[in-house]
DNA sequence: TATGAATGAGCGTTCATTCAT
DNA sequence: TATGAATGAACGCTCATTCAT
């Protein structure tokens, strides 16, 4: 039984299969053997589409955080309203529980991918805040001085927040809303 | 040639040389026998000290963040001084040049190392600041309503920024600090 | 893009990106796929005209040790000049700079695939010195009993000489002449 | 059932091992597995000893080409009889039916392991050659003025009457005594 | 306490070959 | 005739861990 697909769709699919694997057992517990059989193809496959099971990896990550990231980059610049605003509403988790991906981020076990993942959207996420800043200081909402500091702060500060235990979603993003607002001084 | 130790001392041995070459080569890639030839002795001594691998590694990473981050401690519980006067003295990369542990974290590889480290100290330092900001609202200093959330921000925010190349320290530590301030409405 | 061929010009092809890549990597270390994507073919079409890689390597060498023994045959039948004069004249070397398959002898790699060929090449040329000596005896030139053995002597005692490294060719030739003559005592 | 034993002796059986398997079924198609099955050990101790499958080859065949020109070199260096009687007397073959190691050379299979012994073989053994026609001319039993050439004649010429198929070991012993008794003018 | 030879399971990777198109 | 995605079996190699000494 061979069921041939466009390389492009097979490439999606081992995507797919790897961040679900590598998101449940972690890199090292996760075999080219398990990400095969997990879509019903043969291991040597995804030597096709990718060099390495590394490279393989850093690609899964990549795709992902640009998926998360792209979701707020729309919001941020398709949005008019004053920041203080934008911030009330924004959603502080960029993770939406209806991608299909949602079951990544949620796995009991692999903190150490979790925060691979958090920090690589960070790093995405930076630049994008920053331009956020930006417009609000030129529009005078604010009027802090070095931008690309602010940014990386408004960003990796959630981190901290996000990644602790104990507490949820929702209160989590009301404190997050609350410092940010009283940080800038909106 | 067998060259006998007190427990303790080689127990630290092996720790210190762990940690060097996780940093270095990161945790997949350092085997047992790298850390046992690193301080010329049999592989199979490692075990009587440490039950798994794993279980060494996470000991290091905790141990070598524990130094840190007391580091820090030691000056947050010794100074009177005002928070604002204590940012602007407080040294904002908590490493040393001086300790021995300098080059784990300043090795050309293994980001994904490095990030771990990052993220272990900032979760141990995250108390220590509240401690330091909720003596400031005892002063008056500041006005802050939640201070786990502005903890957080404080000491995550930072990573943000240590993580960017192309800066100096120096730089880095100046922009941490004009934001802090501004942030915390000192 | 699709090329359709005569189908002995794409076999030939095959061979003779297949002699070239034996001869750089070695028969293990060379592909079908690096074969197939030398000439710009598909990996599937190396078996309409190969049933299998090791059949097609043995006939890659096969070939090539016919051309270059149908080199020197063409001369041997072709001169009615004293045996001595003869190899006066010879090419010590079959192989000539000018075919296509110069490169194949002198990639730096490959020593084993060489020795192959050289094995298979002497192989050949036995029968072929043979005739000579024959030729030789019956106009009194030479007064060998063993034909046989002489011409093994005469072709494969070449393969001490050619196979040294660290003379120029020219010397090479001047040295196997001069024993020849000496030991058929011409 | 773990047998623990001098690394020297178990070096030597991986040896043994390999090159009886590497003789009997070839270079690719003997396995690491085969040889560590062979001699009853895990695959991985073979790591221990030899870096690689073809380390172990190569070591392989070297240390096996030294014990059979080893075996000649005695001859030669304890005779002090004329060349002609060195010749008349000598082995043609320096394989001897009593050596653990006999088997290797007479598998039916594998023909091109043969070869490269045999060139391997040749390659040592033309010093050796020269030396003894070295003290042949300072005896003045022959004249020939370049013996680097004659001894690669006498060594590889050897080898075209060796590989024919089809002639009993004896003639083809008697075949080559009488030309190189003939060719030396001895 | 210390050694280091030995284990053994597993993994990443390769590649000749097939086959649906 | 030609493609190239897919197969699948195998192989070399690694290494955490064990254990006899």
């Amino acid at each position: 039984m061979r069921i041939t697909k466009e390389p492009e769709e097979r490439k999606q699919e081992i995507f797919d299969a790897a961040l679900k694997l590598f998101g449940e057992k972690g890199y090292e517990k996760t075999t080219i053997a398990d990400i095969a059989k997990a879509i019903g193809v043969a291991q040597g496959l995804c030597y096709r589409y990718f060099p390495s099971k590394e490279v393989l990896f850093d690609s899964a990550i990549d795709q992902y955080t640009d998926i998360l990231v792209a979701q707020f980059a729309d919001l941020a610049e398709n949005s008019d309203i004053p920041l203080k605003e934008f911030i009330e509403k924004m959603p502080t988790t960029v993770e939406d529980k209806n991608t299909k991906y949602y079951a990544v981020f949620h796995g009991p076990q692999n903190k150490k991918f979790h925060d691979q993942l958090s920090l690589k959207t960070c790093e995405k996420l930076v630049p994008i805040v920053e331009k956020l800043l930006l417009q609000a200081r030129q529009k005078g909402e604010i009027q802090l001085a070095d931008l690309p500091t602010a940014a990386a702060f408004c960003v990796y500060g959630q981190l901290g927040i996000l990644l602790e235990n104990g507490m949820d979603q929702k209160e989590k993003a009301d404190r997050i809303r609350t410092f940010l607002i009283y940080a800038l001084q909106l």
